[in-house]
Parts: structure tokens; C-alpha cells; sequence
RNA sequence: GCAGAGGUACCCGAGUUGGUCAAAGGGGCCGGACUUAAGCUCCGGUGCAUAGUGCUUCGCAGGUUCAAAUCCUGCCCUCUGCACCA
């Protein structure tokens, strides 16, 4: 058969489309399966990424239809965003006719690689009839009260012109461009996801997601246990509160630090000698960026207010600082010191000579004064109280005697931070979903009603290079409206929704794509999401933005009765990273063009070598899968994604091994071919066939249940031909058995080469498509292990045959031409029997093995006693390194021992293909005793051990 | 610094409820068969030693055990995330 991938593929790519045979509904008589992957950014085309990400889920979503599920596998785009607006400034477009334009181009990528989605459910989310949803589910979260407008200091990048949240900042830049962002104080529009905080941490450990998705979550959460503490400013009304989680070290505070930009630094120090100091540290603080902050923040510096602040429990006086080290954002601002037990505060106590005081000690019985060479942030007995009844407590008890005692004295409370953040929603852009709300000067902000949804974009808008801000905002007919509530003219809001509000929530509109009266019915999501989605797939970049985001907003619609579970996604799959070589420089440490390959290093001049680098852009080290579809078909190059590593693991691109993956593909075809030049000719080796088959359809489905992959695939596109290849050299070529073969086999080929299997499924005369074909449970037998056990036998004579045969090259003089195989004399075997016997009634060998053997009847027999008991030993106790064989032996080995296998016969019987395996002329076989014992073999030959001699 | 994941033969990569592990599978390389010829396909080899049960290997160093790639301790290195977060 020649192998014209394009024609097969794009052929079988058309007859699924006409059957519909991926179209899913509600089916409650059937399991479902949820398979998603993250939808993609249309960028133009795909990239070998999405590659990855699509045929991983797409494996999945064929295995599971395989199995009988109700398989839910959808696709759309993530359509809102700036680059779409930035393509249209710059060709003087509209940011929707580039994103459809894209949309196509990308769709028509993944259908070429034949990914099975359920077009019917396609959306964009830049198109109104999703975004309007939007605006309706904001309008309930409204209602719910997680709505919040209030001006806000916010992270804005200049270049993108846009408000940032705070996920979307890394080292002070912008996620997207890069640049440096600075803080600006703004009207915003916030969703109160703190209000989950709780849920959301704790929901994790019931979750199935990878360990450093929930260890980011975790993180990023940031809950800490505390007590919030109110410190009186001696001689004035104002009360500093600092939250702390070490409320046991109360008595250690010797000064209170605030951030510079703590509104109380002003009050305590205005007009007095100390204001110049503070406004200067501040002004350093402000100018900085953030990045350069943390930098700087190696040196700790900080200045005193010129006031001082009462310690409610000791009610002892101690200065107050702003010091640069104290985050403006996290907790009150403010920072109870203890330098003795914190090392920061050590540090800032050395430099501005301040008290360092022992609170605790490390443990029971130290000396409560021991001087402090470094700060002590364990746990450990309190000493040196300034109450009674404190010293000596610990830990918890410490804590909660504190916090109880700051209760009592109405001073402070048992309290509890988050580091999460409300989600800041608006962007000051064009591409996104408009926020449904109307400035009205009488009424204030007021939401659009329900029934005039959608706001919808202007598509008469003029994109141009040099366009500055929001190009909404001088849109007359958008901006003006008149106010729902007391019809005077009004404005619109302006600004957009962030893009990860739309991926909040289209995995419930996927369950129901087509409503046009709700975002979805209750009913269908109900039934495909329960679980949640049982598989979800997609990049590690998502494991705190999206994939929180999503989690709060299932909750959230939850709460507000629109759906049952409260977690999206059942299991998390992270793809991994996909790498090329890039030209690297080992001095700089760094990663250049491939453009550099086999030249100097740009910055240093040292020549440079090779390395895996990410897939990008920037490196150049990218591949295109459009020009390696068209070199060796979709089903290749999904066999060498697949194949190449586990869905988790990070995998290198190689050209070879994409060959490797090519040729395998003829492997496979050969392998068919020479399945339909079979006659009715049953052998034995048929049922050994059967029982492989059987075996590895057992493993191949567990390991694919378990979206291993790599290891589904090395069975049903490796294994399966080996064996097939074994049983034709055993003589195999039976009609039957090979029908049988095919049946199991090319509906195993199917996730990873959807193709090539439909072909073959066809070929074989089919007449339904494998794509909507159920297999029949299979299960392992019985004998299967005995079946096997036995070929396994003589695959193993032959390997040791074969190790041996070229020594035995160097001691023969004329050449090879014979073997001479000697299996085990009878009274091994029955002595093999009789401990595996002995074995499995419990008998102790070490202790009785000795006196058993003696008292056997062939013991009798002294010329072989020690023939006998070094059998023995070797069977039930082994040497040093080897255990004995009783313990070893695999079961299917026991079980040959244990039916008294004839080996004799059975390597006779199959003499003439020992013969050819061997390269011999002539095979002998015979049991020890029933022929010469030829180079004295005989007491070399073990059961299931045969000895063999080269002559 | 904290947290998470890792370090296996030339390369990639399985194996980590201790024994069936000199360690699957693939790539590469070497040899053989087939073929007009192969860059196709098939078969074999690929730590060292050796007419067979031997030696040395799974980041390094110790330990537990009759027995360790697998368990324990310490150390080194790589990747990822967080970070003067109170």
C-alpha cells in the first residue's frame, strides 16, 4: 500500500464530518466524558504547542469514545485581547475582521490534523452572542453583591495603554510587553473574589490538579494566621493596627515600623524636625520601581517619626519608623518589630541601634538571657514577659493565650490575612467585553437593564497607528445613552472587561453553545459538568490567573443557583514545555537566535555551543507544523508527540525521532498488509497470539485511563506489531487469529493515528466508522498466563543460547554446526515442585529446609547428595545476590513448573526453528539422563534453565 | 531564603508497594538478511568479563537489609513558582 497521508487523512477528515460522528448531546442512560483543552488566543496559525495541547486531548476523547463514554470535546477561541487591536491600528482595520480572519486560519490547522471537536459547539468570545453572556452574568454577580466600583491605585503599562492586574505583573513588567509599569490611581471596576478566599484554598486539597499548581495556588492565595494588634500613639487619638502571625513574640516589640506610605507617617511627623527624613524616604520609595525597591531593599533603611506607641500589653513605649522594607499592600501597612525573633527586624534594630530583646527560647531550660546573635523565628517557650502567666507557654498555646489576653483587653483579635487580591476587572481598551453600566449624573452609576443587553462594540470604528486611548471613549453613539432609571441623557462606561472574565466560564457554555435564551441550562450543565470536567488540558502559564479565576467564577454562578459543582475542572493535566535546540553561550548563561548557531557568543565572543531551549519566537527555534503535516501527515507527527514523552513531561523536538515516528508508521502498514495474505492454518501459536493480545489491550487501557500516554501508545503502535512479528516467525497465519488481531489492534491505533485506523477499519470491510465504534470488553483469562509463560521459555533458551553461542565460537575450531540442549533432569523439577509446594504451605526453609531434603528418598543416593542440595539451595533460599528461584520465578513460570511441562518437548517440537534462530544445523534435545551428556552440561541444566552446548 | 518537581547506560526515557533489574521502549551507532540499489523493511548486537551462574553501574557520601535504582540520613546539582508578606 503506498502511504499518501494527505489523501487518507483529509478523506477520512470529511467522511467524520458528514457522519456528525462527534456531535455529543445529553444522554443520561450514558457515562459522559468532559475532555477540554484550554482554548486558544487565535494568533493566525498554530504552533506546535497547541500541537501538543490538541493531541493530547484529542487521544483522550477517541480513547473514551472507544470505551462507550458520551464524550463532550469542544472547541473555540479566546478572541478578545490586543493583539487583534493592535493588527488593526497597524493595517487600519477592525480588531473583529482580524479575528475572524484568524479564527479560520487556525481552525483549518486543527481540522487538518483531524482533531474530533464538536464544531456544532464553536464559539468566539469576541462575538456577541458569547459577550453578551458576559454582560448578563455580570449583572447577576451585580446582583450578588460581587460587584464593586472604588478608585484604586493600579498597575498600568503605558505602551499597552491598559490597567494590569496584579497577576499580569511579573518583576514589575508587563506580562504581555514587557515594559516597566507604574502605579496610577483610578476608578475601577472590581469583582470581590476575596470573598472566596477560603473555599478556594481549602477546595484544593480535594482536587485533582498537579501538586505545583496547587503549591502556586497556595502561594498565591497567601492566607496566614495572625492576631491584628492596635498600638495607641502615645499622646494622640490615632491607633496603629499591625498584623502579625507571631502575636507569641508580644513582648519582644522594642518599635513599630510603617510603610512610608502609611497615611499615619504624615500626621505623626508633620511640622516637626522629623517630616524632612520621612518625605525623603518616601519620594525614594515612590520613584522607585518596584524592581528596583526589592533590589535596594537588601539595605534596610528607615526613619524615626518623632513618636511613640504603647504597647497594649506591656503598656510600654516604643518608637515608631517607616522603614522601606514594609509592603504598603500586605496587611495594615504596619509591622509590629521584634527584632530578637524576626530577622528583619534585627537587622534594622543593628543598624539604628534599637533594643533586641529574648522573648523566647529555643528550647526548655536555656538561658532566658542569652545574648541574640541573629534573629531566633522558631518556635519555643516564652521568657521574659512583661505578664504573669505567659513565660513558659509555646507555640499555638502562646499564641491563642495572647491573642485571648489582647481580646480581653479589647486591643486586638485573633485575625486573618490573604494575600489574594479582589479582581480588578477594567481595561482601558477597545477588544474586550464593554462593562454594562451607565454614568448618570442624577442617579449615579446605574446598570444597563437586562433586557437591552448586549452593549455591543462598535464595528464603525477606524483603528489607525497613532490612535492614543480607548477608542470607545470617542465613539458618540456608543458613549451616549440616556439613563434606565430617570431617562435623562447619560454615558456609557467605557471600559472593557479583562479577557480572563470570558474564560471564566466558557466551559459551562460549551455545554450548552447553542442557547440563546441563557448563558446555558441548568440541565445540560448539570449532567457534563458533574466532576467537573473530567479532563482538562493546557499550559502551566494558567495555574494561578485562569485557573483560580475559573474556580471562583463556578462558585460564584454556583452560589447564584445556575449550576451544581462548585469546581471546574476534575483533573488538571499541564502539559509540558516544549523544547529545540538554541545556540547557547555557557559563560553568559544565555540563549541566542538560531540565527547564531555555529557562530561566537554576541556578548563575550566564547564560541557557542547547543542547548534545548523553549519553543519561541524570539529564539527562532520553532517548527512549523504546517510544513510537517505536509512532509509526513497529521498522523505522524501526532505519533511523534505523543510517543515522544508523557503529556506532563517536558519533550524535546528531534527530527530524527520524527522519522523514527515515520518509518514507524510503514511499520504498521507492513504489519496490515501481511495480515490479508492469510490462510485457515491454526497453530499453537495462535493461542499464544490471542492471550498477547488480550494482555496488552489490558495494560493499554489502564494506562490510557490514566492519560499515560507515552506508555498507551508504545503498546498499540510498538508492542502490538512486535508481537504480530513474533507470531509470523513462529509460523503464525491464520485467518482467524489474525482477523481477531486486527479487530483488537486498529481500534488501539486510533487516538494517537485516527487515520491510518480508519483506513485499515475500512480496508478490513467495516462498514460504520471506527470513529463511532465501541470496543467489546475484553478480559484477560486464566490460562493467559501459562500460554505466555511457555513462549516466554523459549525466547529465553534462545536468548541464553544465544549469549553463549559466540563464546563458543572461540573455543571451536571448525565452526558451529549443531546445539545440544539438555533440560533439567526429572528430579530437579520434582524438587522445584515440591518447595514451591512446600512454599506455599508456609514452610521454613531456613530452619527446616536442611532436614527436609536430607530425609527425601532420592537423598538415598550418595554419589549425588551434593548435586542435590546445591539444587536445593538454589531453588529455596539463593546466593548473596540471587534469591532463591521460588521467590523469583514469575508466576507464569510456576505455573509451567506446576503443570509438569515437558521441555524437552516443547524446545523439540520446536527444533527446526531453534535451528534457524540460532543459526545452526542440527538441534538435540533431550532431558538430562536420556542421551550423552555432551560437555558435560547435564549439571548445568536448572528447570526452565535448560544446558546448552555449541558443537 | 521558602515551596514544588527532578538527577537512570551515547541521547531521550520507563522503572521508585525493596528481590522476577545489567535495568523496558525509542533514537543513534555497529553487524547481518532482503533488494538492481537503498536514505525502505526485517533480524541481531550495543557496561566489562566469561561456554552460562562473575564484576562494576541508576547525581555524591554514608546507613538499614540476607537483598537497594527502589527505603532512611546528609550533601551537590538542575528546573519551576514565590519572595524582606509581618
Amino acid at each position: 500500500m503506498d502511504y499518501d497521508a494527505q489523501e487518507i487523512e483529509t478523506r477520512w477528515q470529511k467522511a467524520w464530518a458528514d457522519s456528525k460522528s462527534f456531535e455529543a448531546e445529553v444522554d443520561h442512560s450514558r457515562e459522559k466524558f468532559y475532555c477540554l483543552e484550554m482554548f486558544p488566543y487565535p494568533s493566525g496559525h498554530m504552533h506546535m504547542g497547541h500541537v501538543r495541547n490538541y493531541s493530547i486531548g484529542d487521544a483522550m476523547a477517541r480513547f473514551h469514545r472507544l470505551m462507550g463514554r458520551n464524550v463532550l470535546y469542544p472547541m473555540g477561541y479566546d478572541s478578545f485581547g490586543m493583539p487583534a487591536e493592535n493588527a488593526a491600528k497597524k493595517e487600519g482595520g477592525h480588531p473583529h475582521h482580524v479575528t475572524h480572519r484568524n479564527i479560520s486560519s487556525i481552525r483549518e490547522d486543527q481540522e487538518r490534523m483531524g482533531y474530533s471537536y464538536d464544531w456544532r459547539r464553536f464559539l468566539a468570545t469576541s462575538d456577541v452572542d458569547y459577550y453578551k453572556w458576559n454582560q448578563e452574568i455580570f449583572l447577576t454577580l451585580n446582583e450578588s453583591g460581587l460587584v464593586e466600583r472604588r478608585t484604586a491605585p493600579v498597575n498600568w503599562c503605558i505602551d499597552c495603554d491598559t490597567v494590569l492586574a496584579n497577576e499580569q505583573v511579573k518583576n514589575n513588567r508587563c506580562w504581555r510587553c514587557g515594559l516597566e509599569v507604574v502605579q496610577r490611581d483610578m476608578s475601577q471596576w472590581f469583582l470581590r473574589m476575596t470573598d472566596y478566599s477560603d473555599e478556594l484554598l481549602d477546595e484544593l486539597d480535594n482536587i485533582s490538579f498537579p501538586e505545583n499548581v496547587k503549591a502556586m495556588q497556595r502561594n498565591w492565595i497567601g492566607r496566614s494566621h495572625g492576631a491584628h494588634i492596635d498600638f495607641k500613639v502615645n499622646g494622640s487619638e490615632s491607633v496603629i493596627g499591625a498584623f502579625t502571625t507571631r502575636p507569641d513574640t508580644i513582648f519582644g516589640v522594642t518599635f513599630l515600623t510603617l510603610s512610608p506610605e502609611h497615611e499615619l507617617c504624615e500626621e505623626l511627623c508633620a511640622g516637626t524636625e522629623w517630616e524632612g527624613a520621612w518625605r525623603d524616604l518616601l519620594d525614594e520609595c515612590t520613584r522607585m520601581s518596584e524592581f528596583e525597591r526589592i533590589n535596594m531593599l537588601k539595605e534596610k533603611k528607615g526613619v524615626f517619626l518623632g513618636r511613640y506607641a504603647i504597647n497594649p500589653l506591656s503598656g510600654e513605649e516604643v518608637p515608631i519608623y517607616a522603614g522601606n522594607f514594609v509592603v504598603a499592600s500586605y496587611g495594615t501597612g504596619a509591622v509590629m518589630a521584634v527584632p530578637g525573633h524576626d530577622q528583619r527586624d534585627f537587622d534594622f534594630a543593628s543598624r539604628y541601634g534599637l533594643e533586641i530583646r529574648r522573648v523566647l527560647i529555643a528550647s526548655p531550660g536555656d538561658d532566658p538571657e542569652a545574648e541574640l546573635s541573629s534573629a531566633f523565628d522558631g518556635y519555643g517557650p516564652m521568657v521574659n514577659s512583661a505578664m504573669d502567666d505567659f513565660d513558659g507557654l509555646s507555640g499555638d498555646h502562646a499564641k491563642t493565650a495572647v491573642i485571648q489576653e489582647l481580646e480581653k483587653n479589647g486591643a486586638g483579635h485573633g485575625s486573618v490575612q490573604y494575600r489574594l487580591k479582589d479582581w480588578l476587572l477594567s481595561r482601558q481598551r477597545f477588544w474586550g467585553t464593554p462593562i454594562p453600566m451607565i454614568h448618570c449624573e442624577s442617579c449615579g452609576i446605574v446598570p444597563v437593564p437586562s433586557e437591552d443587553l448586549p452593549v455591543e462594540l462598535p464595528l464603525d470604528v477606524k483603528f489607525t497607528e497613532d490612535q492614543k486611548g480607548n477608542p470607545l471613549e470617542s465613539h458618540d453613539f456608543f458613549v451616549n445613552t440616556i439613563c434606565p432609571e430617570c431617562g435623562d441623557p447619560a454615558t456609557r462606561e467605557t471600559d472593557t472587561m479583562d479577557t480572563f472574565y470570558d474564560s471564566s466560564w466558557y466551559f459551562m457554555r460549551f455545554c450548552d453553545a447553542g442557547n440563546d435564551q441563557s448563558p446555558f441550562d441548568r440541565e445540560a450543565v448539570d449532567y457534563w459538568m458533574e466532576g467537573g470536567v473530567d479532563l482538562y488540558i493546557g499550559g502551566i502559564e494558567h495555574a494561578v490567573m485562569h485557573l483560580l479565576y475559573a474556580r471562583f467564577f463556578t462558585k460564584a454562578t454556583r452560589d447564584h443557583l445556575m449550576n451544581e459543582v462548585g469546581e471546574p475542572f476534575g483533573r488538571l493535566v499541564c502539559q509540558g514545555m516544549l523544547n529545540a535546540p538554541a545556540p547557547f553561550c555557557i559563560d553568559c548563561n544565555t540563549e541566542y537566535h538560531v540565527d547564531h548557531f555555529e557562530a561566537d557568543c554576541p556578548s563575550c565572543g566564547s564560541p557557542l555551543s547547543s542547548r534545548s531551549a523553549k519553543m519561541s519566537k524570539s529564539l527562532g527555534n520553532t517548527v512549523s507544523p504546517e510544513e510537517m503535516i505536509s512532509k509526513y501527515g497529521a498522523d505522524t507527527v501526532r505519533l511523534f508527540i505523543l510517543f515522544g514523552a508523557n503529556p506532563e513531561a517536558g519533550m524535546d523536538w528531534s527530527d530524527s525521532a520524527l522519522e523514527g515516528n515515520h518509518r514507524q508508521m510503514f511499520a504498521i502498514i507492513e504489519a496490515f498488509q501481511s495480515v490479508q495474505s492469510m490462510d485457515e492454518s491454526p497453530s499453537e501459536i495462535d493461542e499464544w497470539l490471542m492471550a498477547r493480545i488480550r494482555s496488552n489491550q489490558s495494560t493499554w487501557k489502564e494506562a490510557m485511563m490514566d492519560v499515560s500516554l507515552r506508555e498507551g501508545v508504545m503498546i498499540s503502535h510498538f508492542e502490538m506489531i512486535s508481537d504480530w512479528n513474533w507470531y509470523r516467525r513462529r509460523g503464525g497465519a491464520n485467518r482467524s487469529t489474525a482477523n481477531d488481531f486486527l479487530r483488537a489492534w486498529i481500534p488501539m491505533l486510533a487516538p494517537a493515528t485516527p487515520h491510518i485506523a480508519e483506513e485499515f477499519w475500512n480496508i478490513m470491510g467495516n462498514e460504520a466508522l471506527l470513529a463511532e465504534h465501541v470496543v467489546e470488553a475484553t478480559e484477560t483469562r486464566s490460562g493467559d498466563t501459562h500460554v505466555l509463560a511457555k513462549e516466554r521459555y523459549l525466547r529465553n533458551v534462545i536468548s541464553s543460547a544465544r549469549n553463549l553461542r559466540s563464546m563458543a565460537e572461540k573455543h571451536s575450531e571448525g565452526g558451529i554446526s549443531r546445539v545440544v540442549i539438555q533440560t533439567s533432569a526429572q528430579w530437579k523439577s520434582d524438587l522445584a515442585r515440591e518447595s514451591l509446594r512446600l512454599d506455599s504451605e508456609g514452610f521454613d526453609f531456613k530452619k527446616d529446609g536442611q532436614s527436609h531434603v536430607q530425609s527425601l528418598p532420592i537423598f538415598q543416593n550418595e554419589a549425588m547428595r551434593g548435586e542435590i542440595f546445591q539444587t536445593w539451595m538454589a531453588l529455596t533460599v539463593g546466593s548473596k545476590k540471587k534469591r532463591g528461584r521460588i521467590h523469583t520465578w514469575p508466576e507464569g513460570d510456576i505455573s509451567l513448573i506446576g503443570s509438569e511441562l515437558n521441555e524437552a518437548e516443547v524446545l523439540s517440537s520446536n527444533s527446526d526453528f531453534l535451528a534457524e534462530a540460532l543459526d545452526v544445523k542440527h538441534v538435540s534435545v533431550y532431558s538430562v539422563g536420556e542421551g550423552e551428556d555432551v560437555a558435560g552440561k547435564a549439571r548445568v541444566a536448572f528447570p526452565l534453565e535448560p544446558g546448552i552446548a555449541f558443537l
